[in-house]
DNA sequence: TCGGGGATGTTATGGTATAACAAGACGTCT
DNA sequence: AGACGTCTTGTTATACCATAACATCCCCGA
């Protein structure tokens, strides 16, 4: 499922991450909506992590609210939902490769086109006795196969 | 060497740590200047992460520069020079626990007291055919044993 | 002593994120 | 239907993180 870097029927690939995130929320008797489901189509167009005002500016051209907290917290809630994946080294959003359940992943992340895969975590990662481990970010920082090339 | 979480010989762990910096920056011929030497001392301090205006304030104090920056350029040549690590997660800084060498390592994070215990990084990561990894960003955040018990 | 490169300092600005509050939508219980 | 509580959306205002661009200074080597 690392996509991202290989050329794929994209129109289908959104499609199922939008009804899997759909079935997702109705299991949970959480609610998608409109601004929530419109964020999450936006990062859907495309394996990109963007920014959170990037975000803001195309719900504002679709008529949704123009101030930050608007994209944030519509970005909050897909995180928690585990439909959407913060980039920590980039500050920025980028929709999940296997939405339907929340779970933990490594991302390769390229610094050229910000392209982002999302790779399985291992189950053993450094750690010392007695810390209590809450969250993993692995992101592995470089260029995709395509950027190497100069292709993209 | 993960001595962020254990009770140690403070004062020695910031002379050596220091020293050892003086002796990196003089064989590659890079100079450890005033602001610089300063603002790794003031990170040495602890082994918290603090963020680029927290180490700007101190630098004020002490009566250097009080503009942004005097201390985004000290930390980022500390950066360069494997003497002090950006921790993305939470924008901050911390000094390096094994200065001498560039190295890449993993951080346990603590999320309440933000002190900041290095590991060794595993030789394999995950990664992808013709993906070129060029830097690695591995965090564990949680809960340190002192912040668990209430201790801190 | 005259350049020249690097380091330091400034002003100004841009990008990221959240607190606090007002108003609206919606289910549900009576 | 109407009243209530909760969740959601929207706003204003502000705080935090970071860098571009330019002036000055310092030190070293020619």
């Amino acid at each position: 499922m690392t996509r991202a870097f290989d050329s794929h029927d994209h129109a289908t690939c959104r499609r199922e991450a939008l009804a899997a995130a759909e079935a997702a929320c109705a299991e949970r008797g959480e609610r998608l909506t409109p601004v929530r489901r419109r964020t999450l189509e936006i990062l859907l167009e495309s394996h990109r992590a963007l920014g959170a005002y990037d975000v803001l500016e195309r719900l504002r051209e679709d008529g949704f609210g123009s101030q930050p907290p608007v994209a944030y917290r519509a970005l909050s809630f897909l995180v928690e939902q585990g439909l959407v994946h913060r980039i920590e080294a980039l500050q920025a959003f980028v929709a999940c490769a296997r939405p339907g359940k929340t779970h933990e992943a490594a991302f390769l992340v390229c610094r050229r086109c910000r392209r982002v895969a999302e790779e399985p975590l291992p189950d053993q990662t450094p750690t010392t006795p007695g810390f209590a481990v809450e969250r993993r970010v692995v992101e592995m920082q470089g260029l995709c196969p395509d950027c190497r090339n100069g292709k993209a």
